[in-house]
DNA sequence: GTAGCCTGAATGAACAATCATTCGGTCCGT
DNA sequence: ACGGACCGAATGATTGTTCATTCAGGCTAC
């Protein structure tokens, strides 16, 4: 029998400590433990990484750019900010329903300890066009007034924690309840002193 | 002066095991670095708290039962739900800046790895009352319908997002900008619709 | 076709460093 | 002089990483 996979044993590695990062955290997981999840032997690692940190890196790059991508899916500009934010958080719904391990890698974890310089850049630049959004919006009188990067932060932050109480079972989180919150978030952005209300585009 | 020195070094190998949990994280940290950081031996940890779990879980709950308490302060009901809520967000704006380290590093790592069932107990009667407090506000008309947990998630986590980008290096967040943003997110609990104003109580 | 070589991925035991924890001994308040 | 707080070197387990070795399969020479 033919075994196809080549090179998709880095990825088995990567996929194993998505896994056990985003469930006990950098520090509490042992390479062995990763090998054996992934089923290679402890040294095999070192082929295709140089080090536990740069391992953590290359996952934390390719989970921001999994979601990165997801969100830069949406056309650019069309219908305004209120249609486009609808969109954006569509994607967000999107993403956590398909890859919910990444996101709560990257969002429930402190990083600090091993990121490089690249991985900050990346995540530098995502926040900014997020911010950038929020201007373009500003600009147009569609979003309220203040500080770009504190809208983000709390629009990004309240929806980091409706998935936070699904994942500590406080809640049950399913895509149905997200896609309802979406105008309750909007909110948020929206200029205050007048009702606000669904967004322009329709359904699929 | 008189008994201090003796129970005060569990202070500070709780102080210092803040620090550098909140720091790097429970699974990056070496006892040793605790009790020199303490300035106590390493030994010596062993006389308050029986192992590293056992500390983690004595500091968790110290943080926890912290912001409770922060909380508990406000009056329980008097002027209605908009205006208590002015008074817990104050609250934890008050908070934040008197023990920065404790917030974070409740919300900002994951604990499941050393948390035994009476913290998870304690973390869940908070969780419980601040459902509860959404719950009359929604018997009241004053709180928008919708699940107290999601709606509390929000909210918090718009809270929790704010001071991560503060910590993170993306935005400056002081006093100020929180008092300033608690309108927006009342706005989150706020029936939709009409428009919501300031709270109840004046002031500076 | 096939024997023989060659490359480099894969292995897992071995390594030094570091970990959480222990314990015999010192010090001090009473 | 007694008991407990305190110390810090010792302990054995575990850590991230290395390296001598194995092995599969593609290449050339004949």
């Amino acid at each position: 029998m033919g075994d196809d996979g080549r090179l998709d044993r880095r990825a088995a590695v990567l996929a194993a400590a998505l896994e056990l990062f985003e469930r006990v955290g950098y520090g509490n997981v042992a390479m062995s433990k990763i090998a054996a999840s992934a089923g290679v032997a402890a040294g095999t690692i070192y082929t295709y990484f140089r080090s536990k940190e740069e391992l953590a890196n290359a996952l934390y790059r390719e989970c921001k750019l999994a979601l990165a991508g997801e969100l830069l899916d949406v056309a650019p500009d069309d219908g305004g900010a209120r249609a486009e934010f609808g969109r954006v958080w569509r994607s967000l719904v999107t993403f956590a329903a398909a890859q919910p391990a990444a996101l709560s890698f990257l969002e429930n974890h402190r990083h600090d300890v091993y990121l490089d310089d690249e991985s900050k850049a990346l995540s530098a630049a995502i926040d900014a066009s997020a911010a950038d959004f929020v201007r373009r919006g500003q600009r147009s009188g569609e979003i309220r007034s203040g500080p770009p990067e504190a809208l983000v932060a709390l629009v990004f932050g309240s929806f980091v924690g409706l998935l936070r109480a699904g994942h500590e079972g406080r809640l049950s989180v399913d895509s149905a309840l997200l896609t309802e919150l979406e105008s309750t978030v909007w909110g948020l952005l929206a200029p205050p002193g007048r009702p606000h209300d669904t967004p322009a585009g329709g359904g699929t």
